[in-house]
DNA sequence: AATAATATTTAGATATGACTAAATTTATCC
DNA sequence: GGATAAATTTAGTCATATCTAAATATTATT
């Protein structure tokens, strides 16, 4: 019934997972920039995902694909263990929030079932990663997020950040120079409806940031 | 320099540093049991090994292998990670000493040397793992070993426990349940010479050990 | 609606690392 | 020392997952 997945097929899964549930279709083209990989090989391989034995993907041509129950749950596992890992590395050996993607990408493949527990009991279950996004539950549901993008914020209004949606260590630095991590209360200070530009305050600190910084930050 | 090996790599190179360093040769046949991969595969790989822009090893046909200065660096690296992951899972996690290596033997490939610093550091540059196995030094020396085999012991001789050298859960089971583990002061109560089995005794409690078993325990 | 631009798929090649079956070499035994 | 057994190697196949180049389908443009 749980055939073990391979790594290249965790990742596929993980990518498609992600494209739907932010509303991008997971074409073959997304697939390949977020994979690195050619376009080519992207359809080779979601037609292996369609019709393996208990289906992965729908996949109709031209179409791009989605997750049947099957997929998702494997989608769910395997984004489980990376946000486990990348809580875990930052609380028990001092990494930052900008280096753990990088190293939980590598482990998320790897670890038994009994680690996950293992690793999920010592931290006492967290529901967040350390960039702020939900931790899938240990029976594979994802809990349901109430957030907003910053991006859709005015001047005026007050909310807290809760979690970053991006894996650039430069910006990850960079908001945290800020002062602008999970949990800090925010105010929005000014906008520029051309460039869209938000004027954002995280304590004494003011920053301006373009559209594609705030479409990857929610807010609650 | 230092191209990322495969795991299948890493996992040959790990398998004849530790047949020729325990006297046996790394021969075709060997190799094929350690690494459950049919003979035919592994003198295919190893040809590969040998061929490698650096070599990794040296082959000469129906004569086994033997690892490069190169090889053995890698050998080395891989048993540190996976000597360094078994103390950390013990330490951290709470695994008992058989239920790391299967664990390890994945994470082994994987970790960064980053990672492998962190952990190294956090554990205070442990010298042995939960074996009593010597752990590779952070420039890839082994340290030498002082320790005779179990089976080299008569009565009336005392020692201390220094390491066991088994992947084998039940007889690590075993050993805990009868107090022989690293650490332990030990003393022959008798031998019999026609099937070499040893008594021993540890604390209050006393063991009849085949030399099967007797091979694997290294004592100081 | 025809054409141009873009996206996707097909076809065929490559690398890695395993396998089986058959051939060959080395070791053992009377 | 020759026959047999055991170990090893060769040859050819397969699965996975990638690639390039060429063909085809879709979307956008005028």
């Amino acid at each position: 019934m749980h055939q073990t997945l391979t790594i290249s097929t965790q990742d596929y899964l993980k990518h498609i997972y992600e494209l739907t549930t932010s509303g991008i279709s997971a074409s073959t083209n997304a697939l390949s920039e977020r994979l690195n990989v050619k376009p080519a090989s992207v359809t080779n391989m979601v037609q292996k995902l369609a019709s393996a034995k208990p289906a992965l993907v729908e996949y109709q041509k031209h179409q791009g694909v989605t997750l049947t129950n099957e997929g998702k749950k494997a989608a769910l596992e395997v984004i489980r263990h990376h946000r486990l890992l990348e809580a875990w590395l930052v609380q028990t050996l001092g990494y930052s929030w900008d280096e753990v993607h990088e190293e939980a990408e590598r482990l998320e493949h790897v670890i038994s079932e009994d680690f996950e527990r293992r690793i999920a009991a010592a931290m006492g279950h967290p529901l967040r990663d350390p960039h702020g996004e939900l931790i899938p539950t240990a029976d594979l549901k994802m809990p349901v997020e109430a957030s907003t993008p910053l991006s859709a914020l005015r001047p005026n209004q007050k909310a807290k950040i809760q979690s970053v949606r991006s894996a650039d260590d430069n910006l990850l630095r960079y908001l945290e120079s800020q002062g602008l991590i999970p949990g800090v209360q925010i105010e929005i200070l000014d906008y520029s409806p051309f460039d869209h530009n938000l004027t954002v305050k995280a304590g004494t600190n003011t920053s301006v940031l373009g559209l594609s910084v705030t479409s990857k930050i929610f807010v609650e």
